[in-house]
DNA sequence: TGGAGTACACCC
DNA sequence: AAACGGGTGTACTCCA
């Protein structure tokens, strides 16, 4: 039985805890202990005595700091007052340790601290919060600001997530310091430490005279912090050859991760009146499109209703009736049936697809079909109004995923609708107004950058050298034009054009394959284009638009075979040459079929594993090869190859595909992460970060040319920076009072930065 | 009844 | 020979 829990929940339960007239005070409502526990607790007197017990007047509290300086590399952990809402509480204590010392500090002796340590390391767990709470706290910031820009902030919860990216392509959580501590420093810290939420109480009470766990508690804290950091450091340093920032980007990550816990406390501003109007709009479509469904005799039993057949059973959010899907499978396949269509059955299940957007395209020639659509349309932009209730939205922001990008939640405002007004609904705050600013087709220009990187030579990077519209470039040399002859089109002429290409250079470089993107194009940019026409356009995108992308999109299968197994590639080009490797990589993911439904012949398939089992030098797949454990699993180990990103960050094994993705789409988050830490760290308020998008709120009658053009700059520069390349990176942007969708820059005839005002009012 | 698994739709 | 990636949120079904 732990002691400290019993303790907890007698305070928890209006009890009282203390120490009188010479010995242990307990008060707790009878029954809220067991016998047991109340056994426990008197057997346990000498251990409470020294708990409880206050020190004598002239006792310094444990771990008093008083001048002493630490080593190199510092722990540090702030315990502060409890949280609440997005204000950041007040500081009540710091730990400091570098492994060997530790001290606790009273907020007053911080700005000494830092001052006798601004040339150290400092590092947190979650630093975003740490960071955060002692810069308010002090009186001038600046050697805090000093250890962040000079890149000796760390987090060490960052950093094992960056390991596990980087040792098995683990999907980055945040571990709490109690797992990062035991694993890393093989450190027990106490998970019910009976002291966290009581922090407020020391700031009204004397130090000396407080009891020891609240000093004990928060000093092994930052310990575990600095212990934990020590050992991590090697682990990552075995993967990092870049170190740009930090291992494996810890450093920059660190620092985005301070920028977006400040544009969750932000918040963004909600214009109420048209949430609502909006919402009901939605919700009266919604209810026309149920009765109009009704009429139909072939709807008959979609809609579940309750046990006495009188109501539908409604789903709250959307205002939609839950929906059998069995029979939605039902009508689907008989319109199917009558209209000749073969709708694909889909996922693992193989059951006739439900898709929307599938079913879609038959829309108007079928009454029902129509109606269903247009119902789970409209049903799925109403669920957007679930995350939009409050009058201020705090969403909130994960600083990294597998890539590198960031995600969003509670409301996810990186995927709200573009059409249909929701973004419009987002508003300034008053007195303020919303400063947009977007990289242009900065994937691409990070793709430019790692082909000139890594080929010596890119015709993307020439053409945004001469800062030529890549998409126009594209669909000139796909028109068989000269690039002047087909900017010189009609706008109706050139748009269709621009869309297609459009989505050949976003689509292709990924990795996309012809066929994916047919439907690709078709879903993004409305483009139809035949299977024959997608293989035709990608091969001359990638042989002669960009041929740097032939080599981009070139892989090596015999090398990552030989480096997984070990061994010698020309031993792989020996006994699994290209043709059988393809052969291989089928038959290890478990198929017996070759791709004529013919089956492998079971002394090819014997000959596969055995080539497989002979070129092996890798103990640790060497059982996997001899059992013959075909599947996905050993597939990923054999065909599968890290990635890093020239910012320095690794995957450890991902497909082709994932591959080919990685390293622009991780190094243009990577040069948005430091964007939204300058912007932080010049004082702007960042309200919103959409991936290539960024939201400041100016004060209202500020000079909006200058602040525009300050918030441009260091957003361009810390690209560049980040991209290390001189290949142009340009920013559009605009200033608007809503977060519309299609806000452009407008100047009055002077020059000046104006307001956006839109051509069409809000429905 | 609630959690896991699945399918789908939205974003860049 | 063939390959887009990364997310979050909701609805629905199945099953203990």
């Amino acid at each position: 039985m732990n002691l400290l829990q019993l303790l907890n929940r007698i305070r928890l339960n209006g009890g009282e805890v203390g120490w009188r007239e010479g010995q242990v005070f307990l008060k707790f409502r009878p029954g809220l202990l067991t016998a047991e526990e109340v056994e426990a607790l008197r057997q346990a007197e000498a251990e409470l005595s020294q708990l409880l017990r206050p020190k004598e007047e002239s006792e310094s509290y444990p771990f008093q700091w008083s001048g002493e300086q630490l080593g190199p590399e510092v722990g540090l952990d702030c315990e502060t007052t409890l949280i609440e809402g997005f204000e950041l509480p007040k500081l009540v204590l710091v730990s400091v340790s570098d492994g060997q010392r530790t001290f606790v500090l009273k907020p007053e002796q911080l700005e000494q601290f830092l001052q006798l340590h601004r040339d150290r390391s400092f590092v947190c767990h979650h630093t975003a919060f740490d960071f955060r709470v002692v810069e308010k706290s002090l009186r001038d910031p600046s050697d805090w600001w000093t250890v962040a820009e000079a890149g000796r902030l760390h987090d060490t919860m960052m950093l094992d997530q960056l390991i596990g990216l980087a040792e098995a392509d683990s999907y980055p959580r945040p571990r709490n310091l109690g797992q990062v501590a035991k694993q890393w420093a093989g450190m027990d810290l106490n998970k019910d430490d009976p002291f966290r939420l009581r922090y407020a109480e020391l700031l009204r009470k004397d130090w000396s005279s407080a009891e020891e766990g609240f000093f004990t508690y928060a000093a092994k804290d930052a310990e575990a912090t600095v212990r934990s950091w020590q050992k991590m450091k090697l682990a990552a340093g075995k993967f990092s050859s870049v170190r740009r920032f930090g291992l494996l980007t810890e450093q920059l990550q660190t620092l985005a991760s301070i920028a977006l816990a400040d544009i969750t406390a932000n918040g963004m501003e909600l214009d109420r009146e048209l949430v609502v109007r909006n919402r009901d709009a939605f919700a009266d479509k919604v209810q026309g499109l149920i009765e109009r469904l009704q009429q139909l005799p072939q709807a008959e039993g979609l809609f579940k209703q309750n046990r006495q057949k009188t109501l539908f059973v409604m789903n709250e959010t959307s205002g939609k009736p839950s929906i059998h899907q069995k029979r939605l499978r039902e009508i689907l396949q008989g319109i199917a049936e009558e209209k000749e269509l073969s709708p694909p059955s889909t996922g693992k299940t193989k059951e006739l697809t439900t898709s929307v957007k599938w079913w879609g395209a038959y829309a108007d020639e079928d009454p029902f079909l129509e109606l269903w659509v247009q119902l789970e349309q409209t049903a799925k932009l109403s669920q957007f109004f679930g995350g939009l209730t409050e009058k201020r939205i705090h969403p909130k922001y994960s600083t990294m995923v597998r890539t590198g990008r960031t995600s969003c939640s509670s409301p996810n405002i990186q995927q709200l609708p573009r059409e249909g007004g929701f973004r419009e609904m987002v508003t300034a705050a008053p007195g303020a107004v919303l400063l947009t600013v977007d990289f242009a087709a900065i994937e691409l220009r990070t793709l430019a950058a790692v082909c000139e990187k890594t080929f010596g030579f890119s015709r993307l990077a020439e053409v945004f050298r001469q800062r030529v519209d890549p998409h126009s470039y594209t669909a000139a040399m796909f028109a068989g034009m000269e690039l002047e002859q087909f900017l010189q089109l009609p706008k109706s002429q050139k748009k269709p054009l621009r869309q297609k290409a459009k989505a050949l250079n976003f689509g292709i470089p990924g990795g996309l394959g012809a066929k994916s993107l047919v439907s690709y194009a078709k879903h993004s940019y409305g483009v139809d284009l035949s299977v024959e026409e997608a293989e035709d356009f990608r091969q001359k995108l990638i042989a002669v638009v960009y041929p740097e992308l032939e080599l981009y999109l070139r892989e090596d299968a015999a090398l990552i075979v030989a480096e997984n197994l070990k061994t010698d590639r020309q031993l792989v080009d020996q006994y699994l040459p290209a043709s059988v490797l393809g052969a291989a990589k089928k038959i290890v993911r478990g198929s017996i079929l070759k791709k004529d439904g013919e089956e492998y012949l079971p002394t090819f398939v014997d000959r596969v594993w055995n080539c497989l089992k002979g070129l092996n030098k890798n103990p640790e797949l060497r059982f996997a090869i001899e059992q013959r454990k075909a599947g996905e699993g050993l597939f990923r180990k054999l065909f599968w190859t890290p990635v890093e990103t020239t910012t320095g960050r690794r995957r450890a094994s991902v497909s082709f595909s994932q591959a080919r993705n990685t390293p622009f789409q991780g190094l243009a988050a990577d040069g948005a992460k430091l964007s939204l830490w300058r912007l932080y760290r010049e004082g702007f308020r960042t309200v919103a970060f959409v991936h290539d998008e960024v939201v400041v709120e100016l004060p209202e009658d500020s000079d909006y040319s200058a602040e525009a053009e300050k918030v441009v700059q260091l957003m361009v520069s810390s690209m560049s920076e980040v991209m290390d390349s001189d290949i142009p990176v340009e920013v559009e942007f605009s200033l608007s009072r809503r977060w519309w969708k299609n806000a452009e820059e407008v100047r009055s005839e002077d020059g000046q930065l104006l307001l956006w005002s839109p051509e069409v009012p809000v429905s």
